[in-house]
DNA sequence: ATTTTTGGGAACCATTAGGTAACTATAGTA
DNA sequence: TACTATAGTTACCTAATGGTTCCCAAAAAT
């Protein structure tokens, strides 16, 4: 009889714990979900709201959330465009463990910043 | 990620929430650290117990984490060489957040699963 | 008549991440 | 004598990520 295969769900690089890292882990994945908490928000809301990031990046972030089904999008044919977008339910659930790790991210914040120093320095 | 006070620790691209994804973010680093959840391990059993790594990738992400001070590189002047590796208590404090992230994703893999499906079909 | 507004798309480039293969040293073993 | 085990290093290559700049439409405001 051969073993099921009951792989260790943290061990391997397909693991649920890297797939959740995968999604959110995009440069700009992160502000604009953090923005979405607040409410519905218009892609030039976002723009303005997300220091630094252009256009293409905000497109491209949103685009792959919305195909995550994390977020929604929703278009009205005016014009000038006006576009829409607010978190799913599915994102609203993916935003509570990812508190609980920015807390403690928060708490250690001199910790990682002292890390985050020393990476640039070496550089 | 609900807002908290007037700062803004979750908005930008260096908050420390992005600080963690980063550290941890890359390919190999949470199997690496899972592993030593187990123990102190030597270079080969990292390698025989995380399947598909490469020995420049094992070497990269151990000598990362440990300029991060996140695990312990203790080598022995012996011959072959002999080299362990342990979680420092920053590596293991580190650890206790990213669990509850990992149980998130447990509960949620089918969700996770079909996501990355959909990328993957779609490339 | 011209500029502004909005939500993009396309082309192009630079940087980074990650993978493969070959090479290293030296003691012990067959 | 040749081979194995250990813990790497180095050079080279490709793919992915992210950034910049320019382009678009059509109505409203100046």
């Amino acid at each position: 009889m051969v073993p099921k295969n009951n792989q260790e769900p943290l061990l391997n690089k397909d693991c649920p714990l890297r797939q959740v890292i995968n999604i959110i882990g995009d440069k700009w994945t992160l502000p604009v979900l953090y923005v979405l908490t607040q409410g519905t928000k218009r892609y030039s809301e976002l723009q303005r709201e997300i220091p630094g990031i252009s256009k293409k990046m905000l497109t491209q972030t949103l685009r792959k959330l919305e195909s995550d089904k994390i977020l929604r999008r929703k278009v009205y044919p005016v014009v000038p465009p006006k576009t829409e977008y607010n978190l799913t339910t599915f994102g609203d659930k993916l935003i509570e463990p990812l508190c609980v790790l920015a807390d403690w991210a928060e708490a250690h914040q001199d910790e990682l910043q002292m890390i985050c120093d020393r990476r640039n320095q070496s550089k």
